[in-house]
DNA sequence: CGCGGGGTTGATTGGATTCAATAGGCGTGG
DNA sequence: CCACGCCTATTGAATCCAATCAACCCCGCG
């Protein structure tokens, strides 16, 4: 594999996040090359947040999107207990409140410094008269984002730690896939501590410690520093129940 | 308060339930009379579904409306678990599947005999066109379903089973009140039996009827055969932690 | 009249939290 | 350059919330 070209389903994609972007959108419907065109021109690199940091409401007005690094959409509840509610990859739309103007009231921090990436609400609502393709992809990728929610209230609600874990591993495994950042050795960079993780799995950090370590006895994974190796999706599969089909990210160029 | 007219935040709203659903798209944002006239004009009346019976992925093809009854999106795991990932209430869009022409899988059922409405979805796609405003009411519908998607996970991952038990109760008191369902007496219908409530709150049958107990205890409210008597919402609000603006419904017109 | 579903209650079990203590990594500042 | 502190990961022990198991009641219904 070559340093700037990452493989992904047979197409190469080149590491440049706003390609990246693109790409992705294109997968849930299919860009004219127009339509892509007029998407790169649109986009402007945003600010570049360092990890653990906030972001603002004002910060979100546009169309907003995560170019490099991860973010985290979390709930602080007065008894200091933290929810994290979805987690944000390398490609994603920070947040789609501009589909119905309103000002959203989602707080979100980056687990990692990340660059941002935004079109102005306006020349977006352009964009989408113009090439109906880009507001169909764009609403399958919300719709995308509201099946990955289900997902985790069924987590919550009825998986086992394990299964919850293996879940979200294979989850990720499918979403870094689709953007080309699965390594060489099929293992992915996961930049969120156990106390992160128990924030989205509904679990203690002592308790994702521990259930990482049981995954780690099956044989499926083994995870170290920010860093996760799938030694056997197979097998993470059926420990986590998982079905992929939800992502609905038909590989289209 | 009359018979057939039930007082909605100052306005009458007459119990027919397609004046329901065009009163509560309104809420969301304001729609011009003629709007509102082509919406009752392209409802249909579908089909009359039994209680506990399932809607197949066909029938959700079209723009599909609970009209009157209650239903339940749920998945259910091979190990026979099951979670219920949303209730609807009358007035509720079923299912946002034709915003991005998608079949979805979602399975659902009727907790109670429900009536259902649709609109064709080519139809619906020309009134959206025709008027944006209802487009846009329609997407912030979509909207405030994934907000209480987000609340149940944040009930799910983070709060005791009291405050889900609560929290949901107040969800329900607003919803409903929204549509109108909201009795003389502070009360309201809700068809679902414990065990059903168990698989929304992530809770076990037995555990919620202990959870039904405290509250009761508490005096915020009572709960018998099928009926909730909300007899102190401040109470029930902050024993849930509950804010409604999530809900966004703003009574407009 | 017997049956099944829903609700209620008690006793027991168990998965996960909490408390607590240790070790390693990393950056900062003396 | 090393010491210190903080964050993260790890492990053990005690505790607890909720699940499970098990009965029982009530009621509508065939």
């Amino acid at each position: 594999v070559p340093t700037r070209l990452i493989s992904v389903s047979g197409t190469l994609l080149g590491n440049d996040p706003v390609e990246r972007f693109v790409h992705r959108l294109a997968m849930f419907e299919p860009l004219e090359p127009e339509a892509r065109d007029a998407l790169r021109r649109a986009l402007t690199r945003g600010p570049l947040t360092g990890a653990m940091q906030e972001l603002n409401g004002e910060a979100l007005q546009d169309v907003t999107i995560l170019l490099s690094g991860w973010l985290c959409h979390f709930r602080l509840l007065d008894n200091g207990r933290r929810q994290i509610t979805s987690i944000l990859v390398p490609g994603d739309i920070i947040d789609y409140g501009f589909l119905t103007s309103n000002s959203t009231e989602l707080q979100c921090v980056a687990t990692t410094p990340s660059q941002l990436g935004r079109i102005r609400s306006r020349q977006f609502a352009e964009l989408g008269v113009q090439f109906p393709s880009i507001m169909r992809a764009t609403l399958k990728a919300a719709a995308t984002e509201a099946a990955i929610g289900r997902e985790q209230i069924i987590s919550l609600g009825v998986r086992s730690a394990t299964e919850r874990l293996s879940h979200l591993l294979c989850e990720l495994w499918y979403r870094l896939s689709a953007v080309g950042l699965i390594n060489a050795e099929n293992s992915y960079d996961l930049p969120m501590t156990q106390a992160e993780l128990g924030a989205v799995l509904g679990l203690s950090t002592v308790h994702v410690n521990r259930t990482i370590q049981v995954l780690r006895k099956t044989g499926a994974i083994s995870m170290q520093s920010g860093k996760v190796w799938i030694s056997d999706l197979k097998k993470l599969t059926s420990l986590a129940g998982f079905d992929p089909s939800y992502l609905s990210a038909t590989p289209s160029n």
